[in-house]
DNA sequence: TTTTGAGTTGTTCGA
DNA sequence: GTCGAACAACTCAAA
């Protein structure tokens, strides 16, 4: 549960925390007057922070719905599905402790919503927004099939598309003028949830679901809450350490914000924003707005590179190299290291996903989409608008990207980032034992040395699949060739 | 309309 | 080991 203190800060900052006193004790409405509303949760499976809900109860009668998307589900990871179940319980059973239930049933939510709606004679509908192309193609469909009003909201982001523009109208190209707008654009507060009455539930809908649960991490909003708790703790070094990926300093509620088990708006009210580490992680969320905006305007970036002049670079896209990258046998341990986290846990520490990421890209010449695509199936937090905008970023594509010409060199950042190359340990262990200064680069040590720690390259850990001078004169080139033909 | 200044996260080379 | 410049010009936002 929430810690008291905790607890307090959240009512000082006017958020949501649900009353459940106020709920059941002082308020005892009368059902027969009360329209029925739907409140149809998505990527929001939390009752604080939530405006869609918090609306949806304070209109009348609420029948709370999950709708099962099996084309989403099954392009999800094993693992990112049985976290995602989890926390779609622990929903259900907050809403059993609180006398009701989610009704959870399967999609397509064209064809679900507005049979739903019509079996329960619901008045309205209520739904958090999404900026990504696919959300918003289905919720078009959902809202001119359904026949009632919809209420929608930018529950999952600090500040709706649209907020944040330009003296020219748009969404800023540039990140910086757009984050200055968005740190002084003022947050409308969310609504306090003031009463509480289910609707009746057709239970029979009800689909069952068959879970693994997964013990990574405590599911819900509880468990969202106990993350928060836990980065508040060490928040003050979060500035000086994020970059370290051995050192455990950043949030870790990437992927509580993309299940919307937390509400940015929630994390932003406890952070201390005068501090520079406070100052620092709240420029991460607007960088999170930034990337939702950008889609919002430009949907064609999902597929297509925001800037033009990379429209036509000449991926090699080779399988092998591929593969070498997805299972963490490049060679490069920092670059192993991290697809290995990756595909054990669901997570990578960021400064690990642009080392890796811009390997993919730049040395292997793999087009961006290929690595975004796999990103997107395997993170627990791989959200459409962030993984695209992350992986423009990286392959330089993107609106305020990386320039082409500025190519990680795995080994540098190794040295740099990892110097004691703890991470590379925990992640490739057969290199558990290599020196210091072996374990960045362990085909310029030593071959007697190596064998001394149980290395033989080639056998028990690989060559590199390519040297890093060649590659990045031939990333170079190609890039430089794109832009020639533009 | 024109001008000006700024721009997430790097690398390499030479002094 | 440390420092600054070059990389390659460019686009964008704001004055």
């Amino acid at each position: 549960m929430l810690s008291i203190t905790l607890k307090r800060i959240l009512r000082a900052n006017f958020l949501p925390i649900f009353d459940f006193d106020y709920a059941f004790n002082t308020y005892l409405p009368n059902l027969c007057s009360m329209d029925v509303g739907i409140c149809w949760f998505r990527k929001d499976l939390r009752l604080t922070d939530n405006p869609a809900w918090t609306n949806a109860c304070l209109a009348g009668q609420v029948i709370p719905v999950f709708v099962l998307e099996q084309s989403l589900v099954n392009s999800a990871s094993s693992l990112k599905r049985d976290v995602f179940f989890s926390h779609l319980l622990a929903l259900k059973t907050e809403l059993n402790d609180l006398g009701g239930d989610l009704l959870i049933i399967n999609g397509p939510a064209e064809k679900a919503i507005p049979k739903l709606i019509a079996r329960c004679g619901a008045k309205s509908l209520y739904f958090n927004d999404d900026s990504s192309p696919f959300s918003r193609a289905r919720d078009r469909k959902v809202k001119s099939l359904s026949n009632v009003p919809s209420h929608t909201y930018w529950g999952n982001l600090i500040h709706p598309p649209g907020a944040v523009l330009t003296s020219s109208g748009t969404v800023s190209k540039v990140f910086t003028p757009f984050y200055k707008k968005w740190v002084t654009t003022p947050i409308s507060p969310v609504g306090q949830v003031s009463k509480l009455v289910f609707g009746t539930l057709p239970s029979d809908l009800n689909e069952k679901i068959n879970v693994h649960p997964t013990p990574l991490m405590t599911p819900g909003s509880e468990g969202a809450q106990n993350r928060l708790e836990a980065f508040l703790t060490r928040a003050d070094e979060y500035d000086n350490s994020r970059d370290y990926p051995f050192i455990d300093a950043t949030s870790r509620l990437s992927s509580d914000l993309h299940f919307g088990t937390i509400g940015p708006r929630e994390i932003c009210s406890v952070i201390n924003e005068t501090s520079d580490s406070g100052k620092a992680f709240v420029r991460q969320l607007a960088w999170r707005d930034w990337y939702s905006h950008l889609l919002f305007k430009s949907p064609e970036i999902i597929s297509l590179p925001a800037n033009p002049a990379y429209g036509k670079i000449n991926w090699r896209n080779n399988k092998d190299d591929y593969f070498a990258w997805e299972e963490g046998k490049t060679g490069y341990p920092i670059v192993d290291a991290g697809m290995r986290e990756l595909n054990k846990t669901g997570f990578m520490h960021n400064r690990v996903r642009m080392i890796t990421g811009s390997f993919l890209v730049k040395h292997l010449l793999t087009d961006w989409r290929i690595g975004e695509k796999y990103f997107r199936q395997i993170l627990l937090d791989g959200d459409v608008s962030q993984n695209i905008g992350n992986w423009q970023w990286v392959a330089g594509t993107g609106f305020d990207a990386a320039p082409y010409f500025r190519i990680f060199n795995p080994v540098r950042q190794s040295e740099k980032f990892d110097n004691n190359g703890n991470y590379i340990r925990k992640w490739v262990p057969e290199l558990a034992d290599v020196d210091k200064k072996d374990i960045h680069a362990p085909w310029l040590a030593d071959s007697h040395d190596l064998a001394s720690k149980g290395v033989k390259l080639g056998t028990d850990y690989p060559y590199p699949i390519v040297d890093h001078a060649y590659a990045r004169e031939r990333c170079l080139t190609t890039y430089k060739l794109a832009r020639e033909n533009t």
